[in-house]
DNA sequence: GAGTTTTGTTCAATATATGCGAACATATAA
DNA sequence: TTATATGTTCGCATATATTGAACAAAACTC
């Protein structure tokens, strides 16, 4: 059969196809053998190994003692793409002035493809330790359940806003994750009222932020940036007023530094 | 006639080949349009166009504004990738107090393919600023310019530096660069007597670094810890005894945390 | 703001690269 | 050692990638 039934839209490149499933794969399989991967994605032993050789010759993969994993160099082309983003250009010496000021996390978080994308991230040396990073980072990168991602669905036109939930869903994490498009509506018009996003333990039990958007001038989001910490440290005047104002003023900066880059 | 004249070694997906050359030219002309690669890699606009077009479906590449560029995706790919490795993760750590004990710059650098990848860099707060860090972090990557990556090399299979030396080169940079293979031979020598490695200038003008391998307890080498700062401050005993040892006693818990990690 | 050039996108046809299974090779287990 | 699983190579049939040409949409130009 030709262009299998699937209803990809455009018409694409099958080959190109798999052998991105086979990259993805080998994340979500931290690794695998030939045949592994090849009962993972029903394809023959055969053209499992002639992807991975392949992929191994452009250097995307590297066969280590026996097993097939990802190559540093996606890390390094991955350096390469954070660091011609200008949120990340612009905006890093903010998050660690930010992260000074507060003592908390900061983060530098934009979208694609209705994900989330953790550009750039601090501890301020007030914050949770003893807490240990986990190694996965929470990279689930849902927009709905952090500061950071309402902020931006806040100020996205509510077309993509709706195509994103149909996309991905609002899944639940904790008792106050809104999991309920209306009331995630309603919330992001009081964001806009507001100015800011907040994020009350919809994420992670105990822990509460702070996100503003990111916005050209006329209006478009870039991305947000956003302050969490423990509900205990991030409660009363300090929640409602100190935080936000902090916030709001590194954001201003950021979006100042992005548009007089922009000027030629 | 089937696959292409080219000595490709063993049998290979073209089209998977193309793509990839399609993402590391998206990367070496920071994005493009269909025409422009479609040119610069010597195939019709159909072909290039279909390409990106699966890229994009795929997540790989995204259309920002009339133009072709890396996608986020692969900076979200490449921390994942970062996130496994063994000497990020276990050497991260000693990596900030390193940073902290010394002021200075510390890296940890490994080797894939022949070429450095900088896994984890901390800057201490009395190593240079003024100057600016480069956008386009000198993700240069040669291994025998840098105390980092001659310790490596210092420790690799005679037979696998030559390959390397075969496939990269020595280019120089400076007029310290060792840019003669049978230089580089002999100062390897030394190192291993030593037990770390120099850069006095070798890459940048003005700066200096300390390199220390990190390595199986049977000898194989995993990468390399290094220490640098300007050539005024490592200097004189510092540079001669008492950042080596500090450089060492990192190195040496390094590699005592990965062991241990290995256990069981 | 009409005309002109450049760039992007779609399509049908054909040659060819791809995916498969079977056979062979190598590694691991019993 | 034999047995079992895993990895690799090969030839073939057929689906599919590449192409050029035609069309569409921008982007200049004046």
């Amino acid at each position: 059969m030709p262009q299998t039934g699937d209803k990809d839209g455009p018409r694409t490149l099958q080959t190109v196809s798999m052998a991105s499933q086979v990259l993805m794969t080998l994340k979500e399989l931290d690794g695998a053998g030939v045949t592994e991967l090849a009962t993972e994605l029903d394809i023959s032993k055969s053209t499992a190994h002639i992807h991975l050789t392949t992929l191994v010759e452009n250097g995307f993969v590297v066969k280590q003692n026996g097993r097939y994993e990802l190559a540093l160099k996606l890390f390094a082309v991955g350096e390469y793409v954070r660091s011609q983003n200008p949120l990340y250009r612009h905006g890093k010496d903010q998050v660690d002035e930010l992260a000074d000021k507060t003592g908390q996390y900061v983060h530098i978080v934009t979208e694609e493809n209705g994900r989330a994308i953790n550009l750039y991230q601090v501890k301020g040396d007030t914050s949770v330790s003893g807490t240990y990073q986990t190694t996965k980072p929470q990279q689930r990168d849902y927009l709905h359940y952090t500061a950071s991602g309402k902020a931006i669905l806040a100020y996205l036109p509510e077309q993509r806003v709706r195509e994103i939930l149909n996309r991905h869903g609002l899944p639940g994490r904790t008792a106050n994750t809104i999991t309920d498009s209306e009331v995630l509506f309603e919330e992001l018009e009081n964001i806009r009222e507001r100015g800011y996003a907040y994020n009350d333990e919809e994420e992670i039990e105990g822990f509460r932020a702070i996100g503003a958007p990111l916005q050209t001038p006329d209006g478009d989001v870039l991305g947000s940036l956003s302050v969490s910490g423990p509900a205990s440290v991030l409660q009363g005047e300090r929640f409602e007023e100190t935080l936000p104002e902090e916030v709001i003023n590194s954001a201003n900066i950021i979006e100042v530094n992005i548009n007089m880059s922009n000027r030629s």
